[in-house]
RNA sequence: GGGCCCGUAGCCUAGCCUGGAUAGGGCGACAGCCUCCUAAGCUGUAGACCGCGGGUUCGAAUCCCGCCGGGUCCGCCA
């Protein structure tokens, strides 16, 4: 690793196990960052306590006087058990610097991997427009394609395309038996828009009339068999909705790389291989002739624990082709990250499963984020009951348009100011719900979701627009980077941090946690306006420490320009 | 009824996996800071029996058990 942090703990920690070799302390060295002011990076040493039965404190001690000094060991302090290590902050001042202004949009990003990481995402049935219920799917599965592309994989997302389900075809019903008239009027005009209607009604339709319902049934099953007028049908009826949906995704700076049909694994046949497959395995049962498996072995409670993978009349069902599709992917990649509603944790469980007993060569890994709900309850398409995508990005938009002309009606075009609103209203949105992890319940509220105060991307982006703005202004001035100067404590700090970055994108790739740098980036751009506060850069007379303070500040712009696109969102250079 | 997830100040949230240094932030409240690089900023004050009750441990927000409240699932639906 090239990263000068990385250097650094290294470092440590080969002083740390030459001194345990030579104690004879046989344990893991695991580092941990201190609190403000009490060093860098802190080795506990608590569990040795047990394991050689000494008092931590005194165990701390006696390491800490046998830690030789290197390049990047600056001094070696104890503390209730912990020993702290002081880095030289010349040294990592100095290389930090001079590797992101040299790295420059690269800086950051780890080594490559040389491993395909396939996240599906999204995937929502396309029979109305992307709703805020969901809304957090696409944007956690797209600030992880960045994260894991940073962190050196090559990823490729997918949309796995639902065109054979139950809603799709109440939606294909609607749009060929419902005349315009017939349906609620919507007030955007947008194809996912115009098509919504025809769902809904056709929903309605189909509760109250048994022939309606029939003929709802007659076109999934004829889809299920593969037939291939059918499965056109479904594909006319959807695709405007399709396109609607891309179009939202692509206003959020949101890009999939494939659809994928569930069709495909019917028309290929490959669902056939895996139903043939399972009624082979010892804990296939029939019932009716439907098939099952008895999953009370593996955990799944309840009180059904059968899983059942075909229909009595042969057809299969949507975890069946959710499992061809797995063992498709598991061929082409490495990793598999699945992001999805909390309601898909059983499904998920039982295709688990059954790939095991496949035999597949990669299992997936599901990041799963519970439901935004409205005070009044969950949101449905089908109800009418929903806020959609497209809603809450104009809204946002036009919020964050409110607060640009608040503060810079009089000097900014209006131009600018609605490029500036579309910047920070997209940010906003993508920031609010990457910053909450995904297992959190959220209550929708406009004011929260689209709160640009404190920890909101305002913040962060203001922090890179502060940048842009000195660093244009300075444009003519030396650009001499002298490290030995930068010795406020407010420019170590802000240095410290930039030089994790690295470290930042790595924790949240293995961990899948996208929230880690939002937390970050606010901690960053917060150490920026301290430092900006403290030392003047433009004003500053002495000329080797104001040209090496505006490398700081370029510095500062990559770093936040870096991790800003890490969640898609883009840093403006004025605001 | 059972499984899984969530429960941290008035509100939102980090820390929980891998137990340890004063439980970090933010909003809101209160008090300050623009003759000085964009005040979408900075500084300070108040506010937390970490849902409740047990247990394990030298030590528990963190691990275990029970309970309470909310979400979600338990279809030959997707």
């Amino acid at each position: 690793m090239d990263y000068p942090i990385y250097e650094c703990r290294k470092e440590i920690i080969s002083a740390l196990e030459n001194v345990l070799s030579r104690l004879k302390y046989d344990c893991k060295i695991k580092l941990e960052i201190p609190p403000e002011g009490m060093g860098d990076f802190a080795f506990p040493c608590f569990s040795l306590a047990s394991i050689v039965k000494k008092p931590p404190n005194g165990i701390a001690k006696k390491i800490a006087d046998m830690i030789e000094k290197n390049v990047w060991i600056d001094k070696v302090d104890t503390q209730g058990g912990y020993v702290n290590f002081f880095i030289d902050t010349k040294h990592l001042i100095n290389s930090t610097l001079k590797l992101i202004l040299e790295k420059k949009e690269e800086y950051g990003k780890l080594h490559k991997k040389n491993k395909k990481v396939i996240i599906e995402h999204t995937s929502a049935n396309p029979n109305g427009p992307l709703h805020v219920g969901r809304a957090r799917n696409p944007i956690i599965g797209d600030t992880l394609v960045r994260i894991f592309r940073a962190a050196g994989y090559s990823v490729e997302s997918q949309y796995y395309l639902d065109d054979m389900g139950k809603q799709v075809a109440i939606l294909t019903w609607g749009i060929n038996n419902l005349d315009q008239n017939d349906v609620p009027k919507q007030d955007r005009n947008k194809p996912d828009h115009r098509a919504v209607g025809f769902y809904q009604k056709a929903n309605e339709l189909m509760e109250k009339n048994e022939k309606i319902a029939k003929e709802i049934n007659e076109i999934i099953k004829r889809c299920e068999q593969g037939d291939s007028k059918t499965i056109e049908m479904i594909q006319r009826a959807y695709s405007p909705v399709l396109m609607g949906i891309k179009e939202s995704l692509q206003h959020i700076n949101i890009k999939i790389d494939r659809f994928v049909p569930e069709s495909m694994f019917v028309r290929d046949k490959s669902v056939d291989s895996v139903v043939k497959k399972l009624r082979e395995t010892r804990y296939c049962h029939e019932q009716d002739g439907a098939f099952y498996l008895d999953l009370k072995t593996f955990g799944i409670q309840g009180r059904n624990t059968r899983f059942f993978f075909t229909r009595k009349d042969g057809t299969t069902l949507y975890a069946t082709r959710d499992i061809a599709y797995h063992l498709w992917k598991a061929k082409q990649a490495d990793i598999l990250i699945n992001v999805l509603g909390e309601d898909h944790k059983l499904e998920s469980k039982q295709v688990e499963i059954a790939l095991k007993l496949l035999n597949a060569k990669t299992l997936p890994k599901a990041i799963f984020y519970a439901f935004v709900s409205l005070p009044e309850g969950k949101m449905s398409t089908r109800k009418g009951r929903v806020i959609y995508l497209d809603d809450l990005i104009d809204e946002s938009i036009e919020r964050a348009y409110l607060e640009v002309k608040k503060r810079r009606e009089a000097e900014l075009s209006e131009k600018k100011m609605k490029k500036i609103a579309e910047i920070v209203g997209i940010g906003c949105l993508r920031y609010n719900i990457i910053k909450i992890q995904p297992e959190k319940d959220i209550i929708f509220k406009w004011e929260e979701a689209l709160n640009f105060e404190g920890n909101a991307v305002p913040f962060i982006q203001y922090a890179h627009a502060r940048a842009c703005s000195i660093l244009l202004k300075g444009k003519n001035m030396k650009k001499k980077l002298e490290s030995n100067v930068l010795n406020h404590t407010s420019e170590i700090q802000l240095i410290k941090q930039l030089a994790r970055l690295p470290l930042v994108i790595e924790e949240a790739s293995i961990s899948c946690k996208p929230h880690i740098i939002t937390t970050y980036l606010y901690e960053t751009a917060s150490r920026f306006n301290q430092f900006y506060r403290d030392c003047p850069v433009l004003p500053e007379k002495n000329k080797v420490l104001q040209s090496s303070r505006l490398n700081l500040v370029d510095a500062t712009r990559i770093v936040l320009k870096n991790g800003l696109d890490l969640l898609g969102i883009t840093a403006p250079e004025e605001m």
